[in-house]
DNA sequence: TAGATTGTTAATCGATTAACAATC
DNA sequence: TAGATTGTTAATCGATTAACAATC
């Protein structure tokens, strides 16, 4: 009867699930570089955190580490990976085959993270004869099919923002309960469904924020 | 003398920066559905955040709207342009034409919202009599030259992770002063560099981490 | 034992939200 | 004036951080 229950798992902060990929990363990274342990403040600095935050973030895992010694890299790893639950394989949906689809069909980062892509879709037909990172490109009627035939849960839309809502609708009912949105435009899905937005004009916009704050403390000091 | 300073754009809250271009892309859909006014609760719900959220996040750029009114869609739409600073051209160079490179020059909500590549760079010369997107596929040697000549402060990272480190510090060195680094690489930039990251298999991770528990919570169901 | 480093506490900081006075 | 809706206040919530007791 210990204080540290298995399924504690239950209440981690959003903020911290937000870092755990990239703890995972850092650490695979060491891995490969020969490191077998490590301390909070090594492991912090190769995930580009404070090491008081990296502490703070793993208590809520459990307790992996020794105290007067650090972590084992390898235990580490395995334990964060579980927890995300990258240590099952995810199979994955790519829905739009444009210039974006393209790119993330053959993005190597999701097979080596436990994420395999199981069909391309889209809704041309003109596309349906390009074989795409080893995937015929099929028909978007398919996707009931393919959610039923290889349990997909994940689904990534990659389409034009006007296809987007419709994409996403058709994908939940089809089963699929957690989506990735590419595409330029806020997604409405019922409650049970998670979606998450990359939108990659938005980072840009937020560095030229900053840049043009940058360029207005100049043009002051040049003035003052 | 009234309390609001033109540049009292001082000190806007992290998580505000980051709303505004959502907020801009929701009132440039509505004028484009030909809404001329609207409620802080309708723009709340095309952008998808509650309204307090919308007016707290508005009142940091000054009072743009008219008390039981709205807003003026159009005019608020330039204020939070010219706030984040897309009123202006930001001439921006992309490095790695791969295939996300490949994606991002093709990208089209770049150029709609104030952002202008002037140049694709790539270290393989294989790739040097390529056009992507109307550009020619130029050598890295060229960085120098290009960000002098457009006076490029943007610099887009679409290299593999190996790279990435060695090419952000040619972009700092050469003059650039914002990064978005798409390698899946932690990157360490001088003080007065912004670097933003967008990492496509983190935000699938986290999806898989809300997925595996909803599996749990299902198996629980099945088992009591 | 002495030195090192974790895991946790508590203080601080920043973000969200509801409620409502101000005001069109 | 009455109704509507903003802009702001204040309370709450969650995240970060420094500091340090626990312990290898």
């Amino acid at each position: 009867m210990t204080a540290r229950t298995p399924d504690s798992a239950r209440d981690i902060p959003e903020a911290t699930v937000a870092r755990l990929p990239v703890y995972l990363r850092a650490l695979t990274g060491l891995a490969e570089g020969g490191t077998t342990t490590c301390s909070s403040e090594e492991l912090a600095a190769s995930a580009g955190v404070n090491s008081a935050k990296l502490r703070k973030d793993l208590s809520y895992l459990g307790s992996y580490g020794t105290r007067g010694v650090g972590y084992d890299v390898e235990y580490l790893r395995y334990q964060i990976a579980r927890e995300i639950g990258v240590t099952q394989d995810w199979p994955v949906v790519i829905v739009g085959i444009g210039n974006l689809g393209h790119a993330l069909a053959n993005y190597s980062g999701f097979r080596s993270r436990g994420f395999r892509v199981v069909a391309l879709l889209d809704a041309d037909p003109d596309r349906h004869t390009d074989v795409v990172a080893g995937l015929e490109v099929r028909s978007f009627e398919d996707l009931e099919t393919i959610v039923a035939e290889h349990d997909v849960s994940i689904g990534v839309i990659a389409t034009p923002a006007v296809a987007a809502q419709s994409v996403a609708d058709r994908m939940v009912a089809s089963g699929i309960t957690s989506i990735l949105n590419f595409a330029p435009t806020v997604l409405s899905a019922p409650e049970g469904v998670d979606v998450r937005k990359v939108d990659l004009s938005i980072e840009l916009q937020i560095l030229a924020y900053h840049e043009q704050r940058k360029a207005g403390a100049i043009e002051t000091e040049v003035l003052s």
